[in-house]
DNA sequence: CTGTTAGCGCTTTCAA
DNA sequence: TTGAAAGCGCTAACAG
């Protein structure tokens, strides 16, 4: 029996004659470790839950696949779970996967709660990804927001653009915060410059395609100046553009337009949109391994705080210069 | 002991004094039943194992969704695998969840192997979801591929198409193959009813945006004479709008396109895609219906074969009629 | 190098 | 209605 258990997990020392004969009948009779059993004796499952905000958003599958990658290369399994972008159903998440009890949670929350947030996952360690709540430990992948914005608007700015409309994500969630600051602090700075006076419209709703197209609307309909639309992600840039079609502007001879993401979708319309790309893959990848440093390594394994990545700029064919 | 785990399972006999006490102190102590324990315990892990070619594919996601909604339902979690549509790799997934083991597999498979995936699934329960192995169980969903290429067709020949270019999909995929038979089948079908002669161009390749663009170009190229060009997926189908975009013949007044799945993207593209429904979130909830009724049912539950989702057309601005 | 033994944390008879 | 006790299938410490 002990010896199956070392010829199979491959531990312990086992002669070369035992070690054939386990193969040999396990072989025969189709023998599968239960690794249920195996989890309850070794106290660990091997399994990681990552909770992503909804795996329709073309976005997260990415993140996930980055996860699933690295994971499967350290023999790890992943459960992947859907928090609807609700902080409710992320929580009842967290407890499942916590109760099971995974060896480690990979987190992209919609929680704003941290107490709450830090009581289901109880001693879990857990790595944050993209969104991080304030309070929460340094276990964090994140993208820099503020960089990725400035970077729009520069590269806007550039083309001869001042009036800029500017549709925002959700106030709530971090990374359309961090976002925003850049739209605003790129803004002051070629003002500074004198390139100046940049002129933002600034508006807010959710990440849709049609709030995207209804800000539009809106801000056209209000005789909102601008020569250009800048989104905190791609969907809400499709939006825009539907919305400039339906209203005979042309995109981007009229009004240029800009993204965030860099969602596959993203090169394949047309015109193909300007956007951030982010490395949504590799976000996963790094979480993953730094949660599995974290359960490898059993020391305490102080951490330096969040890995920051760097986000670029994607020029294709929705911008061009203002027409003066 | 035995007293709580029958309060917390909510089973056997209890009275309501020893009820209080128990999730009285279950609350102080914040405590959680652990799952693996019970798993081995039960012998049922409350675990559902769909594995899926894709997931960063915009098709997939919807399907996994579909799953997991329906097994939340009935308090079971699902372990999601991704198999990058070959089949080394689903054998992998399917190795290891049958190893935990799961309580049942669902299948988007990419094998072609039924023997083999038959002995690494074991003898755990499975539905299969749109793609089927010949030799393998009756327990499965699928869409109704051929007529749905029927009626994209129908729809063509309706405007006055007569001459349609066909981009079909790999020729080893039995949804492909179906689709293909169902051009066929109508064509012959309006030829019969007099309104021919129809005359489609077929063409087969990957489902990408590349193989789209090319096989356009090439059409192009090669004066293959059509006024409509019929998709075997809507990526395909996006390939060949910008091919046609390129070449400066305008869709719809030009050129008709038409696709397959309706993907997010097939609305918001410009003009928006005429294309068939898929069911796919629906297919998911029926197949883990399928699976968790056969769970629970201890009986062995004869399956009446395969249950097949009609698909849909869905006419939007892509196609138009032909010029005489 | 190998076998014996005592759990892992829960469920489930069975007797009280 | 409750508690005692025997597993579920594996691992890990220990003695041989």
């Amino acid at each position: 029996m002990a010896t199956v258990c070392r010829v199979l997990s491959a531990r312990g020392p086992v002669s070369p004659a035992s070690r054939e004969k386990v193969l040999k009948a396990a072989e025969i009779l189709r023998y599968r470790p239960n690794s249920v059993a195996r989890a309850l004796a070794t106290g660990s499952t091997r399994l990681l839950g990552p909770i992503v905000p909804d795996i329709t958003n073309p976005f997260f599958p990415h993140v996930a696949r980055g996860v699933e990658d690295a994971a499967r290369q350290a023999n790890y399994t992943v459960i992947l779970g859907n928090s609807d972008d609700d902080a409710e159903q992320e929580l009842h998440y967290v407890r499942t996967f916590a109760a099971y009890p995974v060896d480690g949670l990979i987190l992209i929350t919609s929680s704003a709660d941290a107490a709450q947030l830090r009581q289901a996952i109880g001693d879990r360690p857990v790595v944050l990804i993209d969104r991080v709540i304030p309070g929460f430990e340094p276990w964090a992948v994140r993208t820099d927001n503020e960089e990725g914005a400035r970077l729009v608007l520069r590269h806007l700015i550039d083309l001869g653009h001042r009036a800029i409309l500017y549709l925002g994500g959700p106030g709530n969630i971090s990374s359309a915060q961090e976002r925003l600051a850049g739209i605003r602090a790129e803004a002051a700075a070629a003002t500074l410059a004198g390139r100046g006076p940049i002129r933002v419209t600034e508006t807010e709703g959710s990440f849709s395609f049609e709030s995207g197209f209804q800000r539009t609307i809106m801000a056209l309909d209000a005789d909102v100046p601008f020569t250009a639309v800048a989104a905190a992600n791609d969907t809400l840039a499709l939006g825009a553009i539907q919305a400039l079609y339906t209203r005979g502007l042309r995109v981007p001879e009229a009004v240029s337009v800009t993204g965030y993401d860099d969602i596959t979708l993203a090169r394949l319309v047309s015109p193909p949109l300007t956007t951030v790309t982010q490395p949504a893959y590799q976000a996963g990848v790094i979480a993953a391994e730094q949660l599995l440093a974290r359960l490898e390594s059993s020391d305490t394994h102080e951490c330096s705080g969040p890995v920051v990545l760097k986000p670029r700029l994607v020029v294709r064919g929705s911008t061009a210069p203002a027409r003066m």
